[in-house]
This record gives C-alpha cells, structure tokens and sequence, in this order.
DNA sequence: AACTATTGGTTGTAATTGTAACTAACAAGC
DNA sequence: GCTTGTTAGTTACAATTACAACCAATAGTT
C-alpha cells in the first residue's frame, strides 16, 4: 500500500528508464551474446562501425558516448575474434582507423537484421504517434537535440 | 555519413532507451552518492522502503525487480550508514523485516524532494501529453502492464 | 633542436556486479 | 524423529567497469 501515491518509484523517470531500458538489453542480448559471446560495449562499437563506416576509437566514443577505456578494450576483443582490424595513419600514427572484416560485417548484418526485426517487434505494442512520441522524448533526455 | 539512414543507433530502441536512462541516472547520482555516499541500488532500496513502507527483502527483489544479491548488499550498506534496521519475525526467522531509521527517514525526505524535483525538471522539456505517451510506453516495456 | 603541452590510446588497480554455491530456517512425508 | 524439499538470505569468486596513471606521437614555443 503506497503511502504517497503522487510519486513513487514507478513514476520517477530515471527509475523507470532504467527498468524499461534493462529489460529490453536484458532480451537482446541473446543476439549477441548468444551467438558471439559478445560483450554489450563489443555489440555497440561494431553497430557503429557497421552503420557508420570506418572510423578512429576517437569518433567512437564522441559518437557512441563511450568512456575511451570502455572502447579500447571492445576492440582489442573484437579484433581478438577477428571481425575488425585496425590500420594505422601515416601522417599520425595515434590515430588507427578501424575496420570490419569481411567476416565482422557478417556479423554486423545478421546483428543488425536481428536488431532490426527485435526493434519493430517492440513498436508493435505502441501506435505510430506513441513511437514518434517516445523516440523524440528519448532523443531529448539524451541529450542529443 | 550513415550507410543506411533507415535504422541506426538513434533508431534502435535498447539503445537510445540506454542512452537516456544513462543520461538521467548520472545526473541524479550526484545526490545520493554525492550526498550521502551512496550506491544506485542503495538509493533505490530506500526509495522503495520510503515509499511503499517496511518489507523485507524478498519483497523489495519483486517490487524493485533486483536481484537478491544486490539488495542483499545494498541492504547491509544501508545497515551500516545506519539508515536501515532489521527485525527478525519470530514465527519466520528466515524473514527480517526492513524498516527505516530516523536518520533514514530524513535521508529518504531529502533525496525524495530532489527525485520530485528533478524529474519534474525532466518533464519540463515535454508536453503534458508527451510525459505521459512516455510514461504509458515506458512502463509498457518494462512489462508491468 | 629542446621543452612543454596536448592528444589518442592502453594498462593497472580498485570498486561493482553477476553467477553459483552455500547456510539456516521451516515444511512435508514417512 | 528423520529424510527430502523449499525458501530467505549470504558469501565466495569470476567477470566487468570505473578511475587514474601511464606511454607514445604530435604540436607549439622558445
């Protein structure tokens, strides 16, 4: 029996994002995991290298939101299991482009086809205005504008 | 410049759920770790014994939806900054029934009053209409129903 | 060139979390 | 009473993450 029925966890925003956001990594994890022992940070860094093109650990992380340290040891994993492979820049020798292999953009496809099809079946319970809704409020939190 | 601009990162559901949930959740920490030194599933316990009353353990696992682990050691924690008091029922021994302090009891009304005003903050970026399209997807997600 | 500052990225270590195995209390069947 | 099973909660240990210190390459200054 709530005591204070106004505001209580369900309805504190972080609290609930937070619960709506587990449960959803929680079942799309299998994916990834499942099939490629993948980690979650692993998953995101060939996302967006998948999405994106080739890029430096640099653009990751601005682009990602990622912590540099959480970066650079998904891809020394995924270059460990071959689906990306890092070349070096002539004119700068920090910077290191990294790129898919034919086999990480195997992965990527069939990744983001299982991502694609886990994402609609998610907005089949909501209308089309509720998706639109919920996205531009996400968006918005994030940060992103 | 995205290869595929029909689904992305942004697009992706777990992901921007994530982005915002971790866009909140470390803003909000500044107050009860800040504060009080506390951990997220700390702060949660206590939010929940705050709002919902005394309970034991077990019934903050359903409630909060956390694993026994970790309210176990939140549990402890709380124990040890002296927010939390245990009583053992005496026809169940197993059980220990959770029950705030003073001292807990205002920790709860200050963090409280920041939660309320933060996320009243939050809501202040959306439409009444939009909060609560939000509000309806997120607990929808989350599978509360 | 030599000196300092900055940048991209890595590594070490401590803190946190997850998983599974464990303990203690109770319950049920025999 | 003695097994066997369940349940509430704890603990041990492995995996993951965070934070800070670090290294190497480059840029800027003198």
């Amino acid at each position: 029996m709530p005591r204070d029925s106004e505001f209580d966890p369900q309805h504190f925003l972080p609290y609930l994002l937070n619960q709506a956001a587990e449960a959803l990594s929680l079942e799309f994890q299998k994916h990834y995991r499942g099939q490629y022992g993948m980690l979650r940070t692993e998953w995101r860094v060939l996302f967006h290298l998948g999405c994106y093109g080739d890029m430096t650990a640099k653009e990751i992380c601005g682009q990602a939101r990622l912590h540099k340290t959480k970066v650079s040891r998904a891809v020394a994993a995924l270059q460990a299991k071959r689906f990306l492979t890092r070349r070096e820049l002539e004119r700068d020798r920090r910077h290191a482009v990294l790129q898919l292999t034919a086999q990480g953009r195997r992965v990527f496809a069939d990744l983001s086809g299982a991502a694609h099809a886990f994402d609609t079946e998610v907005r089949a319970s909501m209308t089309p205005d509720e998706a639109e809704i919920l996205h531009r409020c996400l968006i918005r939190i994030s940060g992103f504008e």
